[in-house]
DNA sequence: GACGTTACTGCAAGCAGCTTGCAACAAGCT
DNA sequence: AGCTTGTTGCAAGCTGCTTGCAGTAACGTC
């Protein structure tokens, strides 16, 4: 459980910036700050509905919106589904495997590297996170190639 | 212009597996192998339409569908629009600017690379090209720190 | 060259994932 | 309490595909 301060100095700043606070942008915003990573919309809407039933998924939407430009939620496109959303603090680079869907991490520090050697080359930056890299998990990955050693 | 001999090639594969052979068929075939890499499923059934109007881009998608089974196309999402489709023969890993849009490639070599130092840490490898990276173009990316000597 | 099978085609409708328009509602200032 | 105006819910719209279906036509067979 978050400490009730983040969503109230949430709300705060929301309202500093002539914003309105309701009970549907505090209970979406306890959701977001319970740390359930990696959330869609719609799952963001259906955990909502357990503290208040009738938000609607295009309140959670515009909500979204306005968080995500206040810098404090981004989105990311894991693969073909939904967005997932969660909180800019805890942004980071994802890998997702094609096959099975196991969510990855990329350091920070290994992306970076990634883009210095891009940017040497093509000019191009890796800067954001916004679409997962398409992989395969280990798993995965040993059961694609289970004859690798007979080919060749 | 590509030789003939390679479209009618294909669609004597495509006999050979119990497919038919249409005008629709080939004149898609002729765009797919003009060269025209990157194009959208209904760039490709508006490029049709110059030799054959009525071709539905369902019977575009479809007929990418097979040629995708027979490891011929692939498909790639280059950000939030349509996804591309070009030959698998042509195939490269892509990075998007996320401002302006334009497409960089990136070497095998490289993306092997990454790959290889991926798995040493979470077991992912970056197997597939079907997900753009997103990135930001040099231009872009100058423009987006204006004053980065300020910082820090 | 006609015939039959069955793949292919076009159209309309459907579906996911959002986005937009709008009237009703209510937060927050006075 | 009253007023302004941001927020909400609902319905409808939009994009990018996918599916169902009846009609058409490729291609093997006679």
């Amino acid at each position: 459980m978050p400490r009730p301060d983040v969503i109230e100095l949430t709300l705060d700043a929301i309202r500093e910036q002539g914003g309105r606070v309701t009970d549907q942008r505090r209970a979406i915003l306890r959701v977001l700050f319970e740390g359930s990573d990696h959330v869609t919309a719609d799952d963001l809407a259906t955990r909502v509905h357990a503290q208040l039933p009738d938000v609607h998924v295009t309140t959670v939407y515009r909500f979204l919106d306005t968080l995500a430009e206040m810098g404090l939620v981004t989105h990311v496109h894991l693969g073909h589904g939904p967005a997932v959303y969660h909180l800019s603090a805890h942004r980071h680079a994802h890998v997702v495997c094609e096959r099975c869907g196991e969510i990855g991490v990329i350091d920070d520090a290994v992306l970076q590297g990634w883009s210095d050697q891009l940017e040497q080359g093509s000019g191009f930056r890796l800067v954001d996170q916004h679409f997962a890299f398409a992989g395969l998990c280990r798993g995965c990955s040993a059961e694609a190639r289970p004859s690798e050693h007979t080919e060749g």
